[in-house]
DNA sequence: GTAGGGTTAG
């Protein structure tokens, strides 16, 4: 099809953006200031020809290609009205060149062909181009419409190009336009595109008068800037104004109304849609079906779809969508099985949907059954498609699939880098997650927020202070520390790193927190044995206007646990439904019976259980297993490690407990019995792991491992270790069982985790230096007992921190009221 | 008119 227009184009070649202009200069004077209807007379004759009825009905390029030759043949090329129809034409299908070589030749050019130019350029090339032919109007001394100057707002609106938009906005008050409605709400409509409402605002404020467009172009203006009452309160004002709004009215401002989630708000609207009559129109529904779904009453959302006589894709995207985020992703998944029944073509927002749904469910089926569905529609090639399917495999816990989806992925975004961060971080993959952080920085690739939220917990994972510190440092560079999330997540670091007190501060110099905010310095004051902190921040919180929810709850009751705070803890529990209507969950009830069992209220404990509304589950049998070993209490450690051998049969650890609870009473034939039945049915325990972060290294050790390159040294040491401490007073408890034979209990009792990598701390570190390590699993009562007496004869400051809490040993004693 | 990645607890 390129040869015939290069052939017609040879007639007369001429560029498109250098101007003659002894050529162009000759407009008539007295066709200025008329319109193109007007001035130009259609011969009936030309309207009659077949060529000219082609091109008046000509829907694309190739289709004006094939009647170019007809219309050249016929001598028609000459004729002003074909040329002006084809420049309009060849605009109107984004060929500029195309125009642009009908458009240079012709002596005679009318203002409107200008113009027609102009507009091709503006709606269908750069941005650039549009300028530079601007400008060239000027020079051919054509007269500037109105309609010139708000096409060229338009782009820089559409493209965010507050600068050139700002030229365009001075030249039209030079040009006299500055109270000219329609120029004035293009000019409205470019600041509030580029994010610079206030200016918008001035704009629409000095209209001498307003229509509707104006009054819509503000009000989505404020809508879009996510000024959302703003917007509302105009609509008022439009009102009182004596203006109707309108479908586009309402269609900016119910987005807006569903992102403040204000219900009542969208309730309002919907009454004055019902007034109005505009219930009928699709876009309006979907509009009130996103807005219902997002404030929480997809009930409603449902009501309005059902009733819906024509439904569109993205009604049905709106519905899944609602089913999604109201936390009801099997409604969703319904959903998207009905749409399909149904025939409706889903869209890339409809999978998008979908995976997420799948992601909620964890439901690795569905989600492959969707990937595969992907490759039908044709839609595996869209990035954000992808990048759902990344975090989907990654929720459904196959991070294997999920990396493998995104080395395939050809335009990786930033967005896909995120989402496979993420995917590393939460599966328990630190080093892959941290990797793929400093590989996603070495291509240039600028992080953002969510590149940081994804990373942080990586790191308090490790809980290394110098890596801390840095992603600190990068997270001010990036400008993100005035971001909830990035400082919530860092205020968990640092209390993960031991650094409470800089947690604190960045807490309090936050201007704005969320309850997750509140939540983690609350957990941080628990786990680091402050209970009164954690306490008197939970009442600081309720003064305030964020609402506790059940994980502060969760978090409240281990804090007064850890640290003996039982009747604080018991009135948290109480006030939780009593005052904030929070149904007490699983994890609550375990760490009731946690808080009573630990401070050896093991008979109120007992009680507690059989009390439950709910059936008691692992968390609460767990917790009492536990304060039963540290209580020593066999009869009812039996009975609830007789309900957790039903409740998670594959657990080694519980009969490991048990046989401990056992030996504590010198009851060595159940120890015995016991350790028969783990033999038989070949459970094990989950071995425990420490970290411990040295010389900006991480170094991991397991239980009677021997996998680190220092071990023998490693072991040595201790062997003269556990003599110096014997010396000072330490006595092994032998009470503890391990979960391997008798005759090697002395050389395990050593042999645990934290103990090797407190050993490798003392060979590689010197007198006066603090050691830090992290063990995965709860710190043992024996190796706290060994600590103790490490740091006294070492004369160092070693700090444990186990999953629940910190202990820092300085001279043998360890600050924290944990009891053992 | 709809959309891809997010913090806390266990």
């Amino acid at each position: 099809m390129s040869s015939q227009i290069l052939s017609f184009a040879s007639l007369r070649p001429t560029t498109t953006t250098t101007t003659d202009s002894s050529n162009t200069k000759t407009t008539p004077h007295h066709l200025h200031n008329h319109t193109l209807s007007q001035r130009v007379y259609i011969p009936s004759h030309v309207y009659k020809h077949p060529a000219a009825l082609l091109l008046e009905l000509s829907t694309s390029l190739d289709e004006l290609y094939r009647i170019l030759p007809l219309i050249i043949k016929h001598g028609l090329y000459s004729e002003h009205l074909f040329q002006t129809k084809l420049v309009s034409l060849f605009c109107k299908h984004g060929s500029l060149i195309d125009a642009a070589r009908v458009f240079e030749p012709i002596e005679l050019k009318l203002d409107a062909l200008y113009h027609t130019m102009l507009k091709g350029y503006a709606s269908n090339s750069s941005l650039d181009d549009a300028l530079s032919f601007f400008c060239r109007m000027k020079y051919d001394d054509v007269p500037l419409v109105v309609y010139n100057f708000t096409y060229l707002l338009k782009v820089c609106g559409d493209k965010g190009e507050l600068r050139r938009g700002k030229q365009i906005h001075g030249q039209l008050v030079a040009h006299g336009f500055s109270s000219n409605l329609f120029a004035m709400t293009g000019v409205a409509n470019m600041y509030a595109k580029c994010r610079q409402i206030d200016e918008a605002y001035k704009m629409f404020d000095r209209m001498p008068e307003r229509d509707l467009v104006s009054w819509n172009t503000i009000i989505s203006g404020y809508a879009q800037n996510g000024l959302a009452r703003m917007a509302l309160e105009l609509v008022v004002r439009m009102h009182e104004e004596g203006r109707r709004p309108d479908l586009v009215t309402i269609v900016s401002i119910l987005p807006a109304v569903a992102n403040i989630r204000s219900l009542r708000i969208g309730k309002a609207v919907h009454g004055y849609v019902m007034r109005a009559g505009l219930e009928s129109f699709v876009n309006i529904s979907t509009a009130l079906i996103d807005m219902y779904s997002k404030c929480g009453s997809v009930g409603t959302a449902r009501f309005i779809f059902d009733g819906m006589g024509n439904r569109n894709v993205v009604s049905w995207n709106s519905m899944i969508a609602g089913y999604v985020e109201g936390g009801n992703p099997e409604e969703a998944m319904k959903f998207f099985q009905k749409m399909l029944d149904e025939g409706v073509e889903p869209t890339n927002v409809t999978i998008m949907e979908a995976l997420h749904a799948c992601a909620a469910l964890g439901d690795f089926e569905r989600g492959v059954f969707i990937h595969k569905l992907l490759d039908r529609l044709k839609l595996g090639t869209d990035v954000s498609v992808v990048n759902s399917l990344i975090s989907m495999y990654s929720k459904c816990k196959k991070v294997d699939i999920a990396a493998n989806v995104f080395k395939n992925l050809q335009n990786k975004t930033r967005v896909s880098w995120n989402a496979m961060i993420l995917g590393y971080a939460q599966n328990g993959c630190i080093n892959e997650a941290l990797n793929y952080f400093c590989e996603m920085r070495s291509r240039n690739l600028i992080p953002d927020s969510f590149t940081m939220v994804s990373v942080i917990p990586a790191l308090a994972e490790l809980s290394v202070t110098r890596h801390a510190k840095c992603i600190h440092a990068l997270v001010i560079r990036g400008c993100f520390d005035k971001n909830i999330f990035v400082t919530t997540a860092l205020i968990d670091m640092y209390a993960k790193c031991g650094a409470i007190d800089t947690a604190r501060k960045l807490f309090d110099m936050m201007n704005e927190r969320h309850v997750t905010t509140w939540n983690a310095m609350i957990d941080a004051y628990g786990t680091h044995g402050v209970g009164k902190a954690a306490v008197e921040l939970f009442n600081d919180m309720q003064k305030g206007v964020i609402k506790p929810n059940d994980i502060t709850f969760t978090c409240i009751i281990s804090a007064c646990s850890h640290s003996g705070l039982v009747v604080e803890g018991i009135h948290c529990f109480t006030s939780m439904k009593k005052d904030y209507g929070i149904e007490p969950t699983m994890d609550h009830y375990g760490a009731m019976v946690d808080l009573l069992g630990r401070a050896g209220h093991l008979t109120e404990a007992w009680d507690f259980i059989q009390r439950m509304p709910i059936e008691p589950g692992i968390t609460v049998f767990g917790a009492m297993l536990g304060a039963c070993k540290i209580h020593k209490n066999v009869e009812l450690g039996e009975k609830a490690a007789n309900r957790l051998f039903e409740l998670n049969p594959d657990e080694g650890g519980y009969h490991v407990l048990l046989a401990n609870i056992y030996a504590s009473a010198s009851m060595w034939d159940k120890v015995a019995k016991v350790r028969t039945i783990m033999e038989e049915e070949g459970l094990q325990k989950t071995p425990g792991c420490s970290l411990l972060e040295l010389r900006n290294e991480v170094h991991s050790f397991y239980s009677g491992s021997t996998s680190h390159p220092q071990s023998k040294r490693i072991y040595a040491f201790l062997e003269t270790l556990v003599d110096e401490i014997k010396a000072a007073g330490y006595v092994p408890d032998t009470d503890s069982i391990h979960d391997v034979e008798d005759d090697v209990q002395e050389q395990l009792l050593s042999s645990h985790s934290e103990k090797l990598a407190i050993a490798f701390g003392l060979l590689n570190t010197s007198p006066g230096s603090t050691i830090h390590i992290r063990k995965n699993l709860r710190v043992c009562g024996d190796c706290h007992n060994a600590t103790k007496y490490i740091s006294l004869v070492s004369g160092r400051e070693i700090i444990v921190r186990d999953m629940h809490r910190f202990h820092h040993f300085k001279n043998g004693i360890c600050s924290c009221g944990d009891y053992w």
